[in-house]
DNA sequence: CGAGCGCTTGATTGAGTTCAAAAATCGTGG
DNA sequence: CCACGATTTTTGAACTCAATCAAGCGCTCG
């Protein structure tokens, strides 16, 4: 997996909730692997508006991709929501793991399921009505309303807080 | 270049505009390395209404991702809007490259960049209006209205062609 | 030449936003 | 452990953007 090749490059550092792990407009964008506890990444509209791109729990990846890619400076925060533990990577490290060849795979596999989550919600945001998309959000994440504020979701689905609480309230009284 | 790995297998197919290289709910999923002209994929959702996930044009890969990541059916359809000559690629070939240590830093800049594109859009999906999404549109891809007709644009935009039509008109009135 | 497709335009409708304010929950200090 | 202030969630009214429905125009290609 993914996971063994970041595990321990000792690196770990602690943050507490509520700190900012990167901002958007840097130069350099860093990876962060996610040893305990939870992050999400997002970005600020023009009209100051949050929009969550990932939430990322234990185990995951987290880092802002684009503006690697195209080395833009960097577009997404990325924030501690509980008390975390995380690994950071720093861009050159990911370079250097191509000596490994035997994490070849993994890391093919982790981007791979990445770019499936994408699409998958790319798909959705473009066919899939709010509470559709509320409603698979909850399969494929369902211990997540436990642990992040209902705003956070509404803002992971694209839309506002009093929206997703209309819907609620609409599925509650079809139960 | 990702390009290079693929562009010599030898396995060259040649389609006519219209024809329809993969479906929804196939077992096993193949990759497509487009070497001319145009295809699109995209879903049919429950109402039959098309949404374009991609468009592929010359040198780059078109696949479904996700049932690859996820061992699912296709969800995709890939489809030739333009005369095309196309690589195919089975997924058995991809995971064989494990072997060519040299492409690792091709791929995984490929696949980075792929992830880049889709982290764009799904922002712009979630804080930009049709319009803003229209106009970013036809900046990164200023050749495509030339080669692929409106509906289709509105489709990959997710709006309705009547509502692009009324956008253009607007933007016409005050340029 | 006619049928069908693509694009436009307009009228109507509806999902989701915005704004405002009340109700519920959370967290912190005493 | 309670109380108070802050934050989150709910509710409602007015509004907006884009979808839907319907009709009409212009092209092309069969």
């Amino acid at each position: 997996m993914f996971n063994e090749i970041f595990k321990n490059t000792g690196n770990t550092k602690y943050f507490s909730k509520g700190a900012i792990l990167q901002r958007a407009g840097q130069e350099l964008a860093k990876a962060f692997y996610v040893k305990k506890c939870l992050l999400k990444s997002y970005i600020i509209d023009e009209k100051g508006k949050e929009h969550i791109f990932m939430f990322a729990s234990e185990g995951w990846i987290v880092s802002d991709i684009e503006s690697q890619a195209f080395n833009n400076e960097t577009v997404l925060f990325i924030e501690a929501i509980e008390n975390s533990e995380v690994v950071i990577i720093e861009v050159s490290d990911f370079s250097q793991s191509e000596e490994n060849v035997n994490e070849f795979n993994s890391i093919l596999e982790a981007l791979t399921k990445r770019i499936g989550v994408m699409q998958r919600r790319i798909l959705s945001l473009m066919s899939a009505s709010a509470r559709e998309r509320y409603e698979s959000f909850l399969q494929t994440y369902p211990e997540l309303p436990n642990r992040v504020p209902q705003k956070m979701i509404a803002s992971y689905l694209g839309i506002t807080p009093e929206a997703l609480s209309t819907i609620r309230n609409k599925i509650n009284k079809k139960d």
